[in-house]
DNA sequence: TAGTGATGCGTACGTTGTACGTATAGGCCA
DNA sequence: TGGCCTATACGTACAACGTACGCATCACTA
């Protein structure tokens, strides 16, 4: 059985597929290898090290950002492109951080050009829409963050909820009665979609400047 | 010469100097022993494991955050917490990617109550007071997040700028005019403090609700 | 046909976190 | 006072990691 020759963008795949099944801690060279059926040296001839590997895949994935139709313009452009980045990031919640760790390569520059893009077509003043990119870009990746933070860092918790009921008990109502206020919210459920209606906020805010 | 005994918090406070002054990937086992003139093993006396140091570090370093005066209220308050937890992350550029990956310890819950006391005297709605914490917590996160990351990322670059200019280089005018404006912005340096425009942005959209 | 460069891989090394066992010293009870 | 117990320090050792280095194999070109 003849194997397909290794290459630079299958490498990058795999390494996105396990780290979505395994996270960034099931991520070794060795087991990147091994899913692709080579030993770990062969990798060394396509990619230079390991942080090279980790840009790439961090950059591969904004490939995967779905680009809004071109009939969608203004404010529900950059709110549509900023969903997109979302499901992107959710679905695969290793990216946020390395995207804090690594230069933007083509696909992500490709996503900051999009959402600027989107931005110039709101008629907002150059420094709103300065301000607007960061605003919305921050928001998505450090919502996303904070959500799926206790993923990797937690992993492999089976009951989060009973988790997030230590943790209240853990505190004492004297002296923490708002935090557990807030907390007792999130495990209520009853709390919409928080991350869409600061997005609103955030929206909202840039046509008054 | 007879040494102080080790303690947690003694251990726990090296390990806030050693990443203050190497980065995460300088905070090594080994190297907090050292710095303290004891052996590895010894730490494992009073600590569980390194997860366990690097958690009681990050609840540590919310232990700094400053309290605003008590006649400092309403939605200036918010604001005072918001720019006190950011000058302390940005003093450890490395705790906030930790406080992604734990839950919040005694300290970081004293610093959760505060804000959310604050916002609960700003005669907000309910929703908007939940909503609020996360609006102005993830901000001030996000935002310290990405203007550091590239600090333990690309750890030990001797000129940003000429990086920030080579990026600039390597895109192509014809297909990211717009991101090319922007990081061109960047290194004219004349976008103001843009943490705290798109603050009070969050901050003025909240009384809206 | 000889040679050249790309590719795969075996071996080996330094570094990391930490399990395990042991030595020592201080406090407490007889 | 003497014996013990627990807390603490640490030496040794190991598995897992990233990767440097050198060699073998193959495809292609001159």
């Amino acid at each position: 059985m003849k194997r397909k020759p290794l290459d630079r963008a299958t490498i990058v795949g795999a390494g996105i597929v396990l780290a979505d099944e395994q996270g960034l801690a099931g991520l070794t060279m060795r087991n990147v290898a091994g899913q692709l059926g080579f030993e770990v040296m062969s990798l060394y001839n396509h990619i230079a090290n390991k942080n090279d590997l980790l840009a790439a895949m961090a950059d591969q994935v904004a490939a995967g950002i779905e680009t809004p139709p071109p009939d969608l313009v203004s404010l529900e452009r950059v709110k549509a492109i900023a969903l997109a980045l979302r499901a992107t990031l959710v679905r695969h919640p290793w990216a946020a951080n390395l995207w804090l760790q690594h230069l933007p390569g083509p696909s992500r520059t490709a996503y900051m050009e999009a959402l600027l893009q989107a931005l110039d077509g709101c008629g907002l003043s150059p420094d709103a829409t300065h301000l607007g990119f960061h605003a919305v870009d921050n928001h998505v990746i450090g919502y996303t963050l904070q959500e799926q933070g206790l993923t990797d860092g937690l992993a492999s918790v089976d009951d989060p909820e009973a988790l997030t009921r230590d943790f209240i008990a853990s505190m004492d109502p004297e002296i923490f009665p708002a935090t557990i206020a807030h907390v007792q919210q999130h495990l209520n459920g009853d709390n919409g979609d928080s991350f869409e209606a600061v997005l609103d906020i955030i929206l909202d805010g840039l046509t008054g400047l």
